[in-house]
RNA sequence: GCCCUUGUAGUUCAACGGAUAGAACAAAAGUUUCCUAAACUUUAGAUCUAGGUUCGAUUCCUAGCAAGGGUACCA
């Protein structure tokens, strides 16, 4: 428990007994370094219920307060701001406390809880993973992770975009220009190898289109009748009445790129419990807009199209089937969702993890549900993130401007690689080790990287400055961790006892300061979904320690108990460090 | 046109409506007989514009400007 939380009713009793008024709430703060105390109380806010002037108030009601809680040693008044100075028995027990705890900040979940479903990467099977699923991947994973150490159960998802004509394009393609090429036969990665016959496709339709322009028919009629896609859409017709050759090969193309995404999930290090393929939910959504369109949900315009109206929400109307029946995107997802929560009759609330340019796809998607009727409707939350945008703008597979995954992975590694050997600190340790050692700390720059930002804002990111490896990074943290871990192996004695009766350094008081305040951030990143406060929380616990481990002596500290509490303090901080960002999907380095 | 998101040092990011707007990179200067210098300590530098609400606004409201996105029987 927070000294905030204890002290805000001994606050509200004294303006009571003071100047007799009810204060609905008490508005606390860290003190500002430049004055002396540990916490704030904010006076302004009680002027609205009494009278005077804001100086004499925070006097009289730090004089109350010091006579009244043995915690509080002194205070002083700015303007309207009363400091108050914690004692340092109280922050020994509070560290105490937390000491004990060896899996501090973490919550187990309660059985009656229900629990959450985190969807992301729903990858397009056509295209290999770019640094946008990269992005998608790590919030995702991130925030999952995160709710479930808020104390929920969580299932990991995804929905594989595994049908319609986008996917024939490139099983044509194959067909008829690869004489059979397989990844075992080429070596290639599966996905790489199904996203070249999908550019193959683009191709050979542009050149079509240009011949049929030079005879003479214009450019709309050029793209609708030129044959190769006309032939994809057959495919397609084919496709959906179970053909078997066209079914055998699509199955074989799908394995083929689920085994490739498999090996870049490895890599990136998330994981999923359950996926969910489109052509199996399509029909289901086909089913629900039906009775919606008996319960009068949707209603039918004359050339069969299904539609809603959602102008009463201020949003416009929506097509969830089309006129030939077929589904569209929406409808595929009310499908998904539905089947998702027969399929898990714990869960009670989703998270999608898609970018904002479908934050009015989500808006809809969500109104219809709860339109329909379903109670946990209300529950489902839209991750809305920004693009990576590179500095030419938007990615562009057509144009060559896509930053792939798997090769911006190998990069990072490679540069983790150069600066370690530079700096020569790895002598002692076997090429495997090493090895593993670089890709944790290439990984490791690039996923803070990319989730230290909050993932409303759009991330600009130039291929030719690369991720930084000093200052507020991910190996800046790992390296802390490391040096840590460096003193406990060296600490090689029982240093458990329970300090008490020192006086702390300013420098400890703020460490245990940061380290109270963790539970409470990851309560926080989990109800907005956001991985950057727990980022930033790391960069602030760490910074804080590196300065800590400059100012003081650790293992040379005189005084025992000094020593022993500042070797406790170094080792909570890197459990710390290892929890949040075991949150954030980043390993940690027993040395570097 | 309408709707949504974002505008903070040269650059990349912070700041429940609170005190003198924090960091990092880049720039300038310092710290290794001492626990890992991928570190630490200094210096210099910013709230898009105009109104409004408030004791107090980077934060909330209105208008404008700029960037991005959406507004499809694409996904």
């Amino acid at each position: 428990m927070s000294i905030q939380k204890s002290l805000e009713p001994t606050v509200r009793n004294g303006m009571k007994t003071l100047f007799d008024v009810e204060v609905p709430t008490v508005e606390f703060q860290e003190t500002r370094k430049e004055f002396d105390g540990d916490i704030t109380v904010v006076v302004f806010p009680f002027l609205r219920f009494t009278k005077g002037n804001p100086f004499e108030i925070a006097t009289k009601l730090g004089e109350y307060l010091k006579e009244s809680v043995e915690e509080i040693s002194d205070f002083n008044v700015v303007k309207g701001f009363l400091n108050l100075v914690i004692s340092d028995i109280y922050y020994l027990n509070s560290f105490s406390k937390i000491y004990k705890n060896s899996n501090y900040g973490i919550t187990k979940p309660e059985l009656e809880d229900k629990s959450v479903m985190v969807e992301y990467s729903s990858p397009n099977t056509n295209k290999p993973l770019h640094l946008g699923h990269i992005r998608n991947n790590l919030l995702g994973y991130s925030v999952a992770e995160i709710i479930a150490a808020s104390g929920k159960k969580v299932y990991k998802t995804q929905i594989i975009n595994d049908r319609g004509i986008h996917i024939c394009k490139s099983m044509l393609a194959w067909e008829r220009f690869s004489n059979g090429e397989t990844p075992e036969s080429t070596g290639l990665k599966g996905d790489k190898l199904v996203g070249n016959y999908y550019v193959k496709f683009d191709q050979e339709y542009k050149k079509e289109i240009e011949e049929l322009i030079k005879d003479g028919v214009n450019e709309k009629e050029a793209k609708k009748n030129a044959p190769i896609l006309q032939e994809a859409q057959n495919m397609l017709r084919k496709w959906e009445s179970g053909d078997e050759k066209v079914v055998t090969l699509w199955k074989t193309m799908n394995q083929w790129v689920y085994d490739g995404f498999d090996k870049s999930y490895k890599e990136l290090g998330v994981n999923f419990d359950i996926n969910y393929y489109e052509s199996n939910t399509y029909l289901l959504g086909k089913d629900v807009v039906a009775e919606g369109l008996e319960k009068g949900v949707f209603f039918k315009k004359e050339d069969g199209s299904v539609w809603i109206d959602l102008t009463d929400e201020g949003l416009d109307e929506k097509i969830v089937l089309r006129a030939d029946g077929t589904a569209v995107y929406i409808t595929q997802d009310i499908g998904t969702a539905i089947q998702r929560i027969k399929d898990y009759a714990d869960i009670n609330s989703m998270v999608y993890t898609v970018g904002n340019e479908q934050d009015y796809h989500f808006k809809v998607l969500f109104l219809i549900l709860k339109k329909l009727g379903y109670k946990w409707a209300q529950n489902l939350y839209h991750l809305s993130y920004g693009m990576v945008d590179l500095p030419s703008g938007k990615m562009k597979s057509r144009e060559g401007t896509v930053v792939d995954a798997d090769d911006l992975m190998i990069e990072m590694t490679n540069t983790a690689r150069d600066i370690s050997q530079e700096l020569g600190k790895l002598e002692a340790y076997s090429g495997e080790e090493k090895e593993k050692l670089y890709n944790t700390i290439g990984l490791g720059a690039l996923k803070y990287y990319i989730l230290k930002v909050d993932p409303k804002k759009r991330i600009l990111f130039d291929p030719k400055e690369s991720i930084d490896f000093n200052g507020n990074t991910g190996p800046f943290i790992q390296y802390t961790y490391a040096r840590i871990q460096s003193i406990l192996r060296k600490a090689n004695f029982d240093y458990s006892h329970e300090i008490i009766g020192i006086s702390l350094h300013k420098k400890e008081k703020e460490l245990i300061k940061l380290l109270e305040n963790f539970p409470e951030i990851i309560k926080n990143a989990a109800e907005n979904l956001s991985p950057a406060l727990i980022a930033n929380y790391t960069y602030d616990l760490v910074k804080a320690y590196n300065s800590f481990y400059q100012t003081v002596p650790i293992l040379n500290c005189e005084n025992i108990d000094e020593k022993v509490l500042r070797i406790q303090l170094s080792k909570r901080v890197g459990d710390v460090i290892k929890t949040s960002f075991k949150l954030l999907g980043i390993d940690v380095p027993e040395r570097m």
